[in-house]
DNA sequence: ATTTGAATATTTGGATCCAACAATCCATAC
DNA sequence: GTATGGATTGTTGGATCCAAATATTCAAAT
């Protein structure tokens, strides 16, 4: 089916940066770009309007939706909540196989060279950590939540310190599964999340004051 | 936007159980039924699936899907997690039309004759709720939630008993919310949500048995 | 120069068309 | 009588058509 493949671009591209957030977007735009007709735009539409990627204005325009800062925040209260509760129960019914895939997406994650292989080394350490957690409801929920902060991450994808931060924090997740010390692993997953929080909301207001500006205050990057 | 209501309108009909869980449809069917062409039927069905409404088996056909009774635990087990914590939220920066709501909510579901006012006095009730949690995702979040298990509710909307004790603890939670007892009010919350799950999954297996033997073993019912 | 209004152009949403595909049914062969 | 093969029917998915709604442009009037 041509729609879900759609889907799948479209997601991409607004995750990518390819369609930027506030732009102003056609049907037949959208339909040229990815080669097809208006048909399975169409009907890609409606599901990515009530997951949130695009946002219909009341002149039957469509646009990118912003992830307001707000939302960000909120989105990372909810993870907080499900996360640590998934990682405990995956902990209880661990298998060897998680440890493996999770050592596996941690060497993955060391050996990255690129954004891209960084990024899929995380959702595969992510993953990884909640698999055995039993519920597959939750499971595709905190995946829904992961990646609708996709978009907004790789600006993260830059800083080199925080990747090592980060690194560490996964080994020792990865530590505490090993000993199945559910209650350690979700003090660090918190930990975690919360760092993860305050990077995004940092790099998001220095771009958003580049933006305004036309260049940072102060600092230097690259 | 026809595609819109008719998303609504199919929902509707598995909530009301018109069209019930593993029943087969196709895509003239339902527009014939709704008086509407394939093409709105076409936009709606890849959000029906999405959202776990409808089912889409290999062979290209579609089928109302199922809950199992595996999932509705699941969804319950996230529930227990958001609810009480979009509560205490909401407690928390209560304003005085959340207690005016709440309380209109109240005595609406008191005075309901009908199921489906019982029903949308018991939405409205858990949306007063929750409506001071400052969350709106989350808030979201628990309203998908709760619909996706609306169309297992109508089982229970038959015993009388139940639906005393439930009265009693939307009660005993307006009384918590006025005190500002956020800790006390979470804990009624879960017990409350404890209820409604093993009184689901009693009518769920109960109703199972029925189709099954094609009698209840035992009890009577009514 | 600014604003109002009409004419034009673009875009959307619903309906329809058509080819590909899958299931069903029937006939024939074993 | 059963099983296999082919024809037929029905359904789906993509493309296209058309009318209605909206934005844009350009001209005229104040």
């Amino acid at each position: 089916m041509l729609t879900q493949s759609v889907v799948e671009k479209i997601k991409g591209a607004i995750e990518s940066g390819a369609l930027p957030a506030g732009s102003a977007i056609g049907q037949q735009q959208l339909a040229d770009q990815l080669g097809v007709s208006r048909q399975p735009i169409r009907q890609a539409l409606p599901l990515l309007i009530a997951e949130g990627w695009i946002e219909s204005l009341p002149n039957r325009r469509l646009l990118v939706r912003e992830l307001a800062v707000a939302e960000i925040d909120e989105i990372f209260a909810i993870r907080r909540l499900l996360e640590p509760v998934a990682l405990a129960a995956s902990i209880d019914n661990a298998s060897s196989a998680m440890l493996r895939r999770m050592n596996f997406a941690l060497t993955e994650y060391e050996e990255a060279d690129t954004p891209a292989e960084l990024e899929s080394a995380d959702v595969a350490f992510h993953e990884a950590l909640y698999s055995c957690c039993s519920n597959t409801t939750l499971l595709r929920l905190i995946e829904q939540l992961r990646r609708s902060l996709k978009r907004v991450y790789e600006l993260k994808a830059l800083s080199r310190p925080l990747h090592k931060a980060a690194m560490a924090e996964h080994r020792k997740l990865a530590a505490l599964c090993k000993q199945r010390d559910a209650r350690g692993a979700s003090t660090v997953l918190i930990a975690h999340l919360d760092a993860a929080q305050v990077a995004l909301s940092k790099a998001r207001s220095a771009a958003t004051r580049k933006v305004t500006r036309g260049r940072r205050p102060t600092g230097n990057d690259a």
